[in-house]
DNA sequence: AATGAATGAGGGTTCATTCAT
DNA sequence: AATGAATGAACCCTCATTCAT
């Protein structure tokens, strides 16, 4: 009698892209684009089919759009992060490295790994703006700490970029993996992504750290660690 | 131990799953499962599209042969190098580890950790498959490696499972990586996986090595590396 | 004679459906009814799509509007031309024929033949209505014309229905080819229609005009003209 | 019991092509190329609405098919008629032009011109093809034919432009008018497309016949037939 | 065993129409 | 009266699958 929840199903110019980019996040990510229907995109929105094409013209134009805000507006931010740490390096990488891939990894920004992997091959032009945005400000960030490490004499004279990727990889992997077998019944409860990542980076600073002069030398790309 | 030669008259039939099989791989791993069209995959192989479901009951179950064809007869086979490997635990890691990456990384092979990550959660029996018929083998594998190195006192006392998907992971990234955004015109050609699997292994194990007792201490797991 | 201003502030209201008649007719002609989308008629009358269902209920409604309003206030507007001639009957065809129809080909209203022609059949009763505002005035009008000039001895006596047919088509085809072929880049620039339809009128006035007895016969509709 | 009429409903690749242009020019013409469905096409056919895609890339190809087919098998065939005449220009526009003409009125491809007019606008591309394989060839023809006229003394020095254009705007005007008006219940039953084309080709001719010098002269273009 | 013509359910997209503002 | 966001039926086209040959 009381219509107490009249439902506000108009005018919400202004909400629905962010709804339809959240819903369309979390099915790309879970089905794959070309599995994913349309409507079921609008209806996890809380919208009808036909609204979704009067904010987006097509479906692939929202995939775009998925990825653009995620790499543009949550993967950059974490960037300042790193940027506003002072100490050593090491507790750098251990402490905040770490906490941003904590958050990455816990928000659904970590299904765009997943989805630029599934995708990229299809939609060429997303791997241009994934290396853009992504790759290569990741990269350079990570390595100038690195370096800074090398430099004030934390590290030993390591390969970089070697470095940067043994680190990294198994991040991004494990944002793939939690949006793939991690998130189907039965996979390995065993696995705690959250304590790995800090064990990882210990343990990579560990290969990292001065050996006092005494071999094994320092790795430098190739196949270092001969006696 | 005999008859290795098929007459050559039937050669032609008992190819035929083969060849539908290894354009599947390819096919499924470039595109994904529901971009790519089984007439596609018929034409690659060779043969008409009626000729494909004499072989397979549906696309479906195309996928599942193939995942299941290189799960039992490729990775699992891989194994065997590290069995055979007698010698110090590092030297194992170093060199039959990554050599057999590297043959896995560099075969059709290494797209099914692709079309795992990207198709897994649309056919969620392909889980259980891959837990059973990869993971748990691998991890095993590796972890009764390493729990070597610590027993003849070659590594600290580190968490076992750590180190292990430390080791792994970047790797089944690369794997993944190679086949989208490797695949991918203008991507970061400066990278170069096979140099970086040696390297990353080296890394780590700089990171296992004893220290001499002295600090920083093993990781164990969690937050370690404390001062 | 008086009010012949409205006041202006009402103007705009009562404008309002003769704007968007005018719009409907113009994209009806060019793209046909079923092509032509009802946003697009709103646009051009540069009202919003909403305001057009406040004046017409339906697309279709529309439609069958704007060939009404054209039917009555225009083409038959054009009948008193005809009826006020004082003179010879070929004066009249050629002069006050002539000119009606120019001013007819030269205006919008030319666009409902086109339109009449490819909607009937969509539409049935649009026939009815065409044949009893358009048709039957429009032939009996220059029926008259004809037999007048038979009656008063300017012409042989001819079939009637034919030579209203023979004059009046081309003139009919004319206003559908202006907005099909006519209004297509590259068409026969070279023919003139304006031209043609004096011309046309004289070529048929001088098949009409007596032949002082000698043959040819006059034609009585089916094959006359023998020797 | 005796399944006498088993359902020959596969394997005609021959003869699909064929029967889809047949079911696409009645409906196309009936109904307009956007009122008309895919579907309905097939249906009529005798096929379904996959097999359509099979032949034809889209709808709109579909439409092109039907009036290059037209065009090229139909109408042009037409020409031979008239080429093959022998006799007097006055019997070769009586019998020749009017039988060749009925043949096209009585059959589907009279449809054609309602097709034209209805759909130019909207792909351009059929203007083109339209004018040079229908317009300037059939006007040249009838050009010629005209001009032999005025050269042997039959036809008074008349606009052969003029005179083709009255000649045919009728016809085509009378195949435009079949499939339109003329299918609609209820229209002028009264009114004969057959005798009259014959009529209006006699009519035509006595304006062009020689009038002995005396007035009226012959019309050339613009406003001839001033006393 | 192999083919490829045929099918028809399914999904992307459009657009006439409604209605809260 | 006017707007334009929202709806959902309808339509074009695709493609997995079947089956007569």
């Amino acid at each position: 009698m009381s219509q107490t929840l009249a439902p506000p199903r108009r005018r919400q110019k202004e909400a629905r892209p962010q709804q339809l980019l959240d819903a369309a996040l979390e099915l790309f990510v879970e089905k794959g684009f070309a599995a994913t229907r349309a409507e079921e995109v609008a209806q996890r929105a809380g919208v009808s089919k036909g609204t979704l094409y009067l904010y987006y013209a097509s479906k692939e134009d929202l995939l775009k759009a998925v990825i653009r805000e995620q790499l543009s507006t949550r993967i950059a931010a974490g960037a300042v992060h790193v940027e506003r740490h002072r100490g050593s390096v090491a507790a750098l990488l251990r402490d905040v490295l770490s906490r941003w891939w904590l958050e990455v990894f816990d928000s659904p920004t970590s299904g765009v790994f997943k989805l630029i992997v599934s995708e990229v091959r299809n939609f060429p032009d997303l791997a241009e703006f994934y290396q853009r945005e992504v790759v290569q400000p990741g990269e350079q960030l990570i390595s100038r700490v690195v370096q800074r490490g090398i430099d004030n004499g934390e590290f030993d004279a390591v390969d970089v970029s070697l470095v940067v990727h043994s680190l990294v990889l198994p991040m991004v992997m494990l944002c793939t993996y939690k949006h793939s077998l991690g998130a189907c019944p039965g996979h390995d409860e065993h696995f705690d992504p959250r304590s790995f990542i800090g064990g990882h980076i210990d343990l990579v600073i560990r290969g990292l750290l001065r050996h006092g002069g005494r071999p094994p030398a320092a790795p430098r790309g190739g196949r270092g660690c001969r006696p």
